[in-house]
DNA sequence: TTTATTTTTAATCAAATGATTAAATAATTT
DNA sequence: AAATTATTTAATCATTTGATTAAAAATAAA
């Protein structure tokens, strides 16, 4: 194989062949350890060779199979991405379901979602930061479906719901403040507040029930 | 001076004496500079040749006046944390002022001060994800002074505002949430509601009367 | 003005870090 | 089994980056 030697070639070549074997392939071990140092730390804090140790593999075959430490982090930024939005942009756009419906499916499904991964929207948020053209042209449509379905929704009010209308700004603001802000504060929460990673996650399992009762309430305010 | 040939000398002899000359002094400017450089992109991911290209000044001066990136680092770390808690934990504990009244101010004195500072309570949750035991450590007394009055408030409940008790963490989430979120998340914000700087501005001074009113009836929802 | 002190500069160092290479090993194909 | 191809390793490079040094310039003290 003739790769490291050859720059411009495609890269994938060699990938598909022997994926599968073993338990786990060097190169899922890699984006594994990368995921998880990149996950935490974010790109400039995360030094290559902590995630060859993390991954117990070589540091060179971080470049073998990834070519750079910024190709292997944009794999791990879209992957994270696209996680993060899965799912949610499908149940906000249904034309058929209620604000009042959507609303407790996506803070129900994005709270577990968060339990399990706690770290990611302080990842999102910190590379959309440094990036922030890049990573948005990869989910434009995402946007746009979000933009002509949920936005005008929320725009002309809910009838079944007897919502009244809500800037779609606010409403955003409010929605992911109130259920991500805490994953993405969890470390100042807790200080200040004095509770255990088995509390903080009890607490977010209330939430789950009490975000969409409070949606509800700041959206039936006069005055929005 | 012999400062710079020996390290464990004290440091701040020098410093007095020819502050306050021409326009800034080379201290002030390398100071001004790293807070600007610090705040928007971290420990990590700031190199000590932007901070003096952004002051104008010679790398070397960085060390000169400070001894080192981390020094310098956490002079500007405590500063800017200081300042994001300045205020807001004498309105919080004033014995006096009923629920209300203490959302109102702090909502709109933070608001206010966000605008000015936005990148500020992010570069703050950042750097409290990475060394949380340092900070809270410089802020334990603030913490304490809310635990003992402002968290016993809440879980009596408030009878001039006629608001129920509430679980601390919950109050302090959505609060943090609705008022802080928008800033962490601004450039995510902006870029799936499409909306300019100018408007964010606008909707910020709108949030400082809705977000009390909004507090007010998320407090007043049974089950809480 | 002369001398001493402080501040600033240019050059350089040493360590860290992303990346590469050539050789060794393992796996696959023939 | 032999030949080919793919994977892995240890050693090394080149660059970046935080830090230092010695000398020059500016300022203050005598």
């Amino acid at each position: 194989m003739i790769l490291p030697l050859s720059p411009l070639n495609d890269f994938d070549v060699a990938k598909a062949k022997k994926v599968a074997a073993k338990d786990l392939s060097a190169e899922e071990k890699i984006k594994a350890a990368a995921k998880k140092i990149f996950t935490q730390k974010g790109f400039a804090a995360t030094r290559t060779r902590d995630i060859a140790e993390e991954a117990g593999m070589n540091l060179a075959l971080l470049n073998y199979y990834f070519r750079s430490k910024q190709k292997l982090f944009d794999i791990i930024m879209l992957e994270n991405f696209k996680k993060l939005i899965h799912g949610i942009v499908i149940e906000v756009v249904d034309e058929n379901a209620s604000m009042e419906q959507k609303l407790e499916k996506v803070v129900e499904a994005y709270i577990d979602f968060l339990i399990l991964n706690p770290d990611l929207p302080f990842f999102i948020l910190n590379e959309l930061r440094n990036n922030p053209a890049a990573i948005a042209s990869t989910i434009s449509d995402e946007i746009n479906q979000v933009r002509n379905n949920f936005f005008k929704q929320l725009q002309k009010g809910d009838k079944k719901s007897k919502l009244p209308p809500m800037e779609p700004f606010h409403f955003l603001a409010n929605m992911i403040g109130l259920t991500v802000f805490p994953f993405v504060g969890k470390p100042m929460l807790q200080r200040v507040t004095n509770v255990s990673d088995a509390k903080f996650n009890a607490l977010m399992q209330e939430r789950k029930k009490l975000i969409p009762v409070w949606m509800k309430a700041i959206m039936s305010m006069k005055g929005n």
